[in-house]
DNA sequence: AAATCGGGGTG
DNA sequence: CACCCAGATTT
């Protein structure tokens, strides 16, 4: 297989000009702003994250207030973003920066891949975004361009993928373009469902023009979801007037890390009598939430809260409490 | 290579 | 319901 030439280079940069849409974190090139934006939108969809995005910076203006800030702190600004390592290494990433390199983000790749939770294509992206290194993005959207566009079978593995993406972005002497470029291309014309190959300024060279469907987008998959699994779990609500509610810290690893929930027990047999639960489904798990209230006092490590406003608890946990009608602690 | 980790959007 | 989303890390 061949790369792409200059002039088919040439044509998505020209279609990108175009139709590009208008999104904050593409009107800047500071490094903390762009790295804040690509951990957020790691596995979460544009639309997710601009609120989040744009009310970040009134929190931590700049890294060395991240890096100043209580862990609970971040944690309390990821809420209800998902994938809350995310925030732990966010956190991290900035102390790094600020112990090691006096608070200035770093400039060279493989400086940048080494901060906790930047991968190699979030470090591609803010090596090319921010300091125009010729470093490629190999996210969702890009993995299907290249699949589409490169072969007529379904599977490619990552490795040819990584290399590909390289001799493309070689091409071009506009890598942040070229990157953003190709991720456009696969978030709006070449989606998943329904590509629109008529519109798509690599139609002339792709592989996959007319018979998308057999590519990388309507293949059944092979039972990638036997591994969800159903978990029982009895969340167990301590709640008295006159205190709150009773809250514990959930441990770093495993779901729901580092946030506030009340006490769970994970493995709950529920009785025959089938009591209502509210189903919260993760990528991997059914959670099966099974609310107890108690009356007698708790014991254990944890702490009465009258208002929740200030602990980060997951979302599943907020729908339960408006269950059992304890939202007012909101 | 496979499993783990959220939550929401879409057909 | 199935699949996807500007993936990274751990096992």
């Amino acid at each position: 297989m061949t790369g792409l030439s200059s002039e088919q280079c040439r044509q998505l940069l020209d279609w990108y000009a175009l139709v590009a849409r208008v999104l904050p974190w593409r009107e800047t090139a500071d490094p903390y702003h762009i790295w804040i934006s690509e951990v957020m939108l790691q596995q979460t969809q544009v639309n997710t994250v601009l609120p989040r995005y744009l009310s970040w910076f009134n929190m931590f203006p700049d890294i060395q207030s991240l890096a100043d800030a209580p862990l609970d702190d971040v944690l309390k600004a990821w809420e209800g973003l998902g994938y809350y390592r995310r925030a732990r290494f966010l956190h991290a990433a900035a102390r790094k920066v600020v112990d090691e390199n006096n608070g200035d983000f770093p400039r060279q790749f493989d400086e940048i891949l080494s901060l906790p939770g930047v991968g190699r294509s979030t470090a591609g992206a803010i090596a090319s975004f921010c300091f125009s290194l010729s470093k490629p993005v190999l996210d969702g959207n890009v993995k299907r361009v290249l699949k589409r566009w490169s072969v007529t079978v379904n599977e490619m593995a990552d490795a040819k993928l990584w290399l590909l993406a390289q001799q493309a972005i070689d091409q071009s002497d506009q890598p942040a373009l070229w990157n953003q470029a190709m991720m456009e291309l696969g978030a709006t014309l070449c989606s998943a469902k329904s590509p629109k190959c008529g519109m798509c300024p690599l139609a002339d060279s792709c592989a996959s023009v007319g018979k998308v469907n057999e590519v990388c987008g309507n293949a059944p998959k092979t039972d990638k979801r036997s591994s969800v699994r159903d978990v029982h779990w009895q969340v167990k609500l301590y709640y008295q007037p006159e205190c709150g509610l009773w809250l514990e810290k959930r441990p770093d690893d495993g779901i729901w890390g580092g946030l506030w929930t009340p006490p769970i027990l994970e493995k709950y047999v529920p009785e025959q009598g089938a009591k209502p639960c509210y189903i919260h489904t993760l990528t991997h798990r059914r959670l099966h939430l099974y609310g107890e209230q108690i009356q007698q006092d708790p014991i254990g490590c944890g702490q009465w809260v009258k208002d929740i406003s200030k602990f980060a608890l997951p979302t599943g946990i907020y729908r339960l409490l408006q269950i059992y009608g304890l939202q007012m602690l909101e």
